[in-house]
DNA sequence: CCAAATGTGACTCTTAACATCACATATTGG
DNA sequence: CCAATATGTGATGTTAAGAGTCACATTTGG
């Protein structure tokens, strides 16, 4: 039931990066480096991020994106969220046996369960700000 | 970049089906009805919640399955790490590159969120006991 | 207009869960 | 004991979804 998108760990590390180089301006090409992944790849991970509202892309020649507003108002939730992960958790697609009062009622039950877990999931996201996240690394490099 | 694995839900399922069940003996072939999956996916699945300590299966001509300790101390958390289901995010797995803080430091700054999200989703799922969510399913009945 | 960047649709590749089969193992009833 | 009937599990095929890639459109500075 759980995702393995890395879709929200490449859209974190992409604002961090975002966040800590200097100037803030910083082309795909070089975030493609930074996180060795396709050019692709990336590109349309920032594209996500900039339909969020994150980041401000400019596009033609000396093309770049910035951070939209500073890491500060910038939660790991609205990463989350902007990067399109999908749920954490799935229910089967079964079909339900209308003799069994269990299998009638299950999926509801476990839908408030699992949205349940997803918000406590996400609640502990939105307590990590952008800004906390960039301190972290900072304190990692020496 | 997910797999939606639906271990949790169906096992679950099963838990709830043994403690609604009268008498709580119930084959896998009954529970499979239930589900409406296949007895195979079923029986590995009850496999696990047997080596987890859940349930008592007792093998050979009449065998069967019973909660191994009344619903109300068995958790949701229980039947989650027991379902074996994979953790509800992944890191990329991309090579670092070593002139790039980002890089270097990304991965271990995002597993230390991670695992505090999945802490607070397993701390949520703890709150609620089988007797719960069976209480859930009886008051959908009706 | 050309160069250089982002934006995106289409397609393939890979992986992991699911589904299923086959058969081993265990236990009870006769 | 043995046949019937459960569970346990390794092996294998199927399939869905993410990741990777390509091609090309779009944008914009010079």
């Amino acid at each position: 039931m759980s995702v393995k998108s890395v879709q929200f760990a490449v859209a974190t590390h992409i604002m961090a990066a975002l966040g800590i180089y200097p100037g803030g301006e910083v082309g795909s090409a070089t975030l493609a480096d930074s996180v060795k992944a396709n050019p692709t790849f990336v590109r349309k991970s920032l594209s996500k991020l900039s339909k969020a509202g994150l980041v401000v892309t400019t596009r033609g020649k000396s093309g770049a994106s910035v951070l939209a507003r500073p890491p500060k108002r910038i939660t790991l939730l609205d990463i989350y969220r902007a990067s399109g992960a999908p749920p954490a958790f799935a229910i089967h697609s079964y079909p339900v046996e209308k003799k069994c009062s269990v299998s009638c009622n299950l999926k509801e039950c476990m839908s408030e369960v699992l949205s349940q877990a997803q918000g406590s999931l996400e609640k502990s996201l939105a307590e990590i700000t952008l800004a906390d996240f960039i301190r972290q690394i900072r304190t990692k490099e020496r």
